[in-house]
DNA sequence: TTGATATGAATGAACG
DNA sequence: CGTTCATTCATATCAA
């Protein structure tokens, strides 16, 4: 996710617009920590008290609310999980005729120069939802493999966090120590 | 339409990397194929298996990776989307309005109320939030983030309501430790 | 050159 | 949690 140069105009704490600024951005603080959290720490499943805590501490740098900490880790998590799976996701050798409608294999010519290192990370997704359309159109000879088992990338999903579970009064201590020199790549 | 050719701000510390994007163009078969898809046959929301088999044949006639065929259609139905509506709203009156600037002109209709503040359970999803009977305020003075770890940078952190507060911090010595109690430590 | 437009890309927010 | 929508940023291209 390395962005080109993309640079916010967050508003350097409480400068929120007339209110009409409805989407929250992190600031490159609030981004910092957030990415040490996840990334540093590996800590991608937050409870909902510990996305208070980082909420309240982030507020230090810039308006934000729980929700935001909350969406941010889903969504980091959802693109990193998707990411994985595209790159694992081999091209079937199915046939999917593109070169419908016209037949003619109308050459480009336009060649573009090879650029390889791979940078920016996305989210490829897609779905199969009912068209809207009345037409039901099937595509070709799309093969749609009924391949599943997808699940390789383990997961991990340690879905008794958050003190569910806690016997007794067990306590949990992690300490976090984040060594973030700036210039982080904001992404 | 509402985008301001904005430029770049003035960075308050954060260095603008220079850009050598070469952000990808669909060459004209490519683009032929890619429309014939979405017109043609209707074809609006390709599988992530799909967008892999499609960028795989669209690589005959250029450079072009998976990511870019998702955005394509993403971009195509969002703005198929977007030009709809605002068709709709747009004064068929005789009402010169040249207010161009219109900033959610009309009522945007999200008005999604999510209750984070409580802790009781972020009902957007319903994954990771499982939140059991004992709620405590006590939470909310959890040591997640210690002050003292904030010395460092903290003096800049000012981020007051001038405007850009953030100032361009170059590193961070965060220490977290959170604890988590059993929910209830009275448990 | 300057401003506007089209569109690739990124990501916050929301749905099922 | 996976997928989709909506908004915004950034840049290449084009018109004047």
């Amino acid at each position: 996710m390395e962005q080109q140069t993309q640079q916010q105009i967050e508003d350097g704490g409480n400068n929120q617009a007339a209110g009409t600024n409805n989407r929250w951005a992190p600031t490159p603080p609030q981004l910092r920590i957030l990415k040490g959290l996840y990334y540093d720490k590996g800590f991608k499943y937050p409870t909902p008290e510990q996305i208070q805590e980082i909420c309240l501490h982030l507020k230090q740098y810039g308006q934000i609310e729980d929700k935001n900490v909350f969406f941010w880790f889903q969504n980091l998590k959802a693109r990193e999980r998707q990411k994985l799976k595209e790159f694992q996701n081999v091209p079937v050798g199915g046939s999917l005729d593109l070169n419908f409608g016209s037949t003619s294999s109308t050459d480009d010519g336009r060649s573009i120069d090879l650029n390889f290192g791979s940078r920016v990370g996305y989210g490829v997704d897609g779905s199969i939802m009912e068209q809207r359309g009345e037409y039901h159109q099937e595509i070709e000879t799309l093969p749609l493999f009924p391949m599943h088992g997808e699940d390789i990338f383990g997961n991990m999903k340690t879905t008794s966090e958050g003190g569910s579970g806690y016997g007794g009064d067990s306590r949990i201590s992690l300490e976090l120590s984040l060594n973030s020199y700036g210039n982080a790549d904001i992404a």
